[in-house]
Order: structure tokens, then sequence, then C-alpha cells
DNA sequence: TTTTGAGTTGTTCGA
DNA sequence: GTCGAACAACTCAAA
């Protein structure tokens, strides 16, 4: 059983077809894990730190039989399953352009020594390339594929395996955590913190999620995208205990959307590091500079912008409207190409994942699945105004603004003395970059359209 | 093939 | 302060 992006042992399709094939006179079930510097190289310190503390986890819930390999998985796999002799490689199917094409090649190398690679299941409630519109090509927009998804249904979750006989192979232990930025907390990891993390959010917020998701200072949203990405529980899981109630459904939407931008990522692998729709190629940009690293340390003098990424720097984590307002800073306030803020984020979220995030930024700069509105820029203090309204996300995170109470926390530089205790005032003047974003994204369109 | 309806998350301006 | 219109017409999905 290799695991990869599914560190559970609940709800676990390959692991159960493992199980399965395992004779009595076998010597068990061997769960291997293989650290791939592809995948570590674009991780930050945070996000590697959650993954090891995963490992360590799923490697205590089997009595210590965790077989951790460092290396390519074209070689490392093959020469594991030839040491203990297994003939078939268990794994949950990867849709990523890097895992389609590695688990092609890990597949050629097994069958050259006349073994096998076996994926089954997905990391999504409906595996991306199922779903197609009545022309059977992939959804491009969300809200159709949103009905196909909602009428495909979702599978009620399999039990976990009753009892394994985990096999024994030599391996290298789980690397100590990388060293984290003084002051990072990181949530709980592994599959037994990820229910308990849902158990608490269908007991406090799910009911309210409808409203109160979009206030990042009731900070009452699910924060289960971590344990989605490394599969410390599958949304199957989550789907069949959701009711029927605004907030359920609401929940039940944004885990549709996770589904989505995979597919959507399947179905246009370059999409990742390029511009998903053509329209804006001849977009002019400017190339990250000192207003950039301004953004990514929180010193942009934009108190809702300035708190989103210090709350990114400190917990690895941002609220999804933040997330939302700090993109379209750095497009549109900025003029940076999105591909440079997705990378910035994939470095420090713990969540970071290729097609949600990307696509997610694709979203904000223009490029992506959502059509038409490129006016939608974000003004940082109507966002600011309207989804933290007492400012109690903005002082949580910028202390400098502790003490400002009232409107003047979004926007400390109409103080009479000026923003206090040394926070910067605006590194750019928002109306203004907003016309340019305009006239820029104007000028690409009829560009594109000649 | 053509037509029609609709598209997560917005902002500004003027009445 | 509130409300509706304009932003500028594009692409997708289904009838």
């Amino acid at each position: 059983m290799w695991f990869r992006r599914d560190l559970r042992l609940a709800d676990h399709p390959a692991l159960l077809a493992a199980c399965d094939e395992t004779a009595a006179a076998d010597p068990g079930v061997l769960a291997l894990f293989v650290l791939d510097d592809t995948l570590r190289g674009p991780a930050g310190a945070a996000r590697l730190a959650f993954l090891y503390r995963c490992l360590r986890e799923l490697d205590e819930r089997i009595g210590g039989r965790l077989c951790v390999r460092t290396g390519d998985p074209v070689e490392v796999v093959p020469a594991v399953a030839r040491e203990i002799g297994a003939g078939t490689v268990h794994c949950s199917t990867d849709h990523g352009p890097y895992g389609t094409r590695r688990d092609r090649r890990v597949a050629e190398a097994l069958a050259r020594d006349g073994r096998e690679l076996r994926p089954l299941g997905s990391p999504y409630a409906v595996a991306p390339g199922r779903l197609h519109t009545a022309g059977g090509t992939p959804f491009r927009v969300y809200t159709p594929y949103y009905r196909a998804w909602y009428a495909h249904g979702v599978r009620k979750p399999p039990a976990a395996p009753r009892e394994v006989r985990w096999a024994r192979a030599d391996g290298d232990p789980v690397p100590p955590d990388p060293a984290l930025p003084a002051g990072l907390t990181l949530p709980t990891a592994g599959e037994e913190a990820a229910g308990a993390r849902f158990a608490q959010f269908l007991d406090a917020d799910a009911a309210r999620y409808a409203t109160r998701r979009d206030e990042p200072g009731a900070d009452a949203t699910s924060r289960l995208s971590p344990y989605l990405k490394y599969g410390c529980v599958h949304p199957r899981t989550l789907l069949a205990r959701l009711g029927r109630g605004e907030g359920h459904e609401r929940f039940r939407m944004e885990l549709a959307w996770r589904d989505f931008y995979a597919d959507v990522l399947a179905a246009n692998p370059d999409s990742a590091r390029a511009d998903l729709t053509p329209a804006l190629g001849g977009m002019e940009y400017d190339e990250p500079g000192p207003d950039a690293q301004a953004w990514r340390d929180g010193r942009t003098g934009f108190p809702i912008v300035d708190a989103g990424m210090r709350q990114l720097l400190a917990e690895g984590w941002l609220h999804n409207r933040v997330r939302m307002i700090v993109a379209s800073f750095l497009c549109k306030d900025l003029h940076v190409w999105w591909g440079h803020g997705a990378r910035w984020f994939l470095r420090t979220l713990v969540d970071g994942d290729l097609a949600s995030n990307n696509h997610g930024w694709q979203w904000v700069a223009g490029t992506g699945t959502d059509a038409a509105p490129y006016f939608r820029v974000f003004n940082p203090v109507a966002q600011g105004r309207s989804h933290d309204p007492d400012g109690t996300y903005v002082r949580r995170w910028v202390p400098e603004l502790a003490d400002v109470t009232g409107r003047a926390v979004h926007e400390p530089w109409t103080l009479p003395d000026g923003p206090p205790n040394g926070y910067p005032r605006p590194i750019v003047g928002h109306a203004q970059e907003r016309r340019e974003a305009l006239r820029r994204y104007g000028t690409a369109r009829v560009r594109a359209a000649r």
C-alpha cells in the first residue's frame, strides 16, 4: 500500500483492496510512503512539518510499521516491491499533472518486473474526469458542474479494515520537523485530529456556516483544508454527515468547489502554471519588487491585507475571504501576475493544494474559470468594513492597531496623527491602481479581440 | 445549428 | 445612508 495524499485508515478503498488481496500466508500489507523531492520542493517549513506529523501519526496508528523511503518513486517503489516480493502495489489515484506522469512511469517500471500498480479511489467525492456536459466536454463553469455533481451522488464511506496485518520493511525515520518560524502554530496533525476538528465544526459552526463563513473575525470556517490536503479525512466521510440546512448545504458546495477545481486541472494540466483562458494573454504585468515583498511581509499599509498576510505566516493558513482580498491586492493593486502569488501561497500554506490554490488565484486574476467580471477589483477598505465590521480580525493580527477603534481601523492613515505605532502608510493609492488595473485589462482585451 | 439564459464571493456613482 | 444602474459585452451549457 503506497500512501500519498491519503494518510488515513478509514474510508480508504485502496487500502481495503490491498487487505482483501493479502492471503493468509503472506507477510501482510506493507505501508509505504516515499519522500519525493519534486513534491517537497514547493512546500515551505509549515506544510512539511504538518506532513511529517501526519506521517508520524499514521506510523503510530499502525504500530510503527510505516516504511518511509526517500527518492524518486519511479526507482523506490519497484525496489521496495522487489524486496518484499509484492505482486501488486495499491494506491489512491492521483489526478494532478505531476502525479499522473509519475504514476504512469511507476506502473511501467513495475510492469517490467512483472508487477502491477493498482490505483483505486481518489481524494475527491467525485473523481476528476467523471462528469461531463451534455456535449461530452469537461465543465468550465461551477454552477452547472455543481448540479451534475449533486445529481451524481456520492458513495457511502466504506468502513476501515478491521484488522490489518502490517508487514515490516526497513525504511528511514520520518524526518524531524524543519525549523519553524518563531510563534508558528500548526493544527494537530493526523486522522484522529481531523475527525475531532470535523466533530467540533458540526457542533459549533456548521449550522451558521452560510453567513458566518465570510467573517474572518468569527473564525467560523471548518479549518479542514490541511486534513483534506493530505487525506487525513476523505470528503465522502464529511458529506455523509451533512444534512439539508442552509449551512450544511453551503459547506457541501465548498467541497464541490474542491472537486470542480481538481476536475478543471485534470482536464487542463497546463493550467497549474499558465492562464486557463488565453483572453488576457497580452496582459501587461509588473515584475514583483519591493511592493510585492511588503505584501508578503504584511506591510502594505492596508490593514485587512496585512492582517491576512501575517495570519498566513503565523498559522500557515488564511481565511477564505481574506485569501481573495490579498490575492486581489497583489494582482490588481500591484499588477503582479497571479502565478507569483500562487507560488507564495503554496510555499506558506499548510493546505497548499495545486488545483484549489492555483485556480482560486486564476479566478481572482480573471484568467480562470469565472466568466466576465474583470472589473471586479476588491477595495481593501470596503472589504474590511463589510466583512470585519468591528475590526476584530484586523486587531488580532496587526497589533499596531490594537487600540484603534471605529472605522479608522480599516484606514488608519485617516487618523489625525497618521497610522499609530509605526504601522506603515499605504504603499499604493487604491483608487489610482484600480483605474490602472482596469486600463490594463481593457488594453489586453482589445488586443485579444484583434 | 442557433438561441437563450446565466455566471460564488465587486465597486462606484448619482439619485 | 440606501438603492439601482453601469461597468462591457464574453463564454459556457443546455434547450
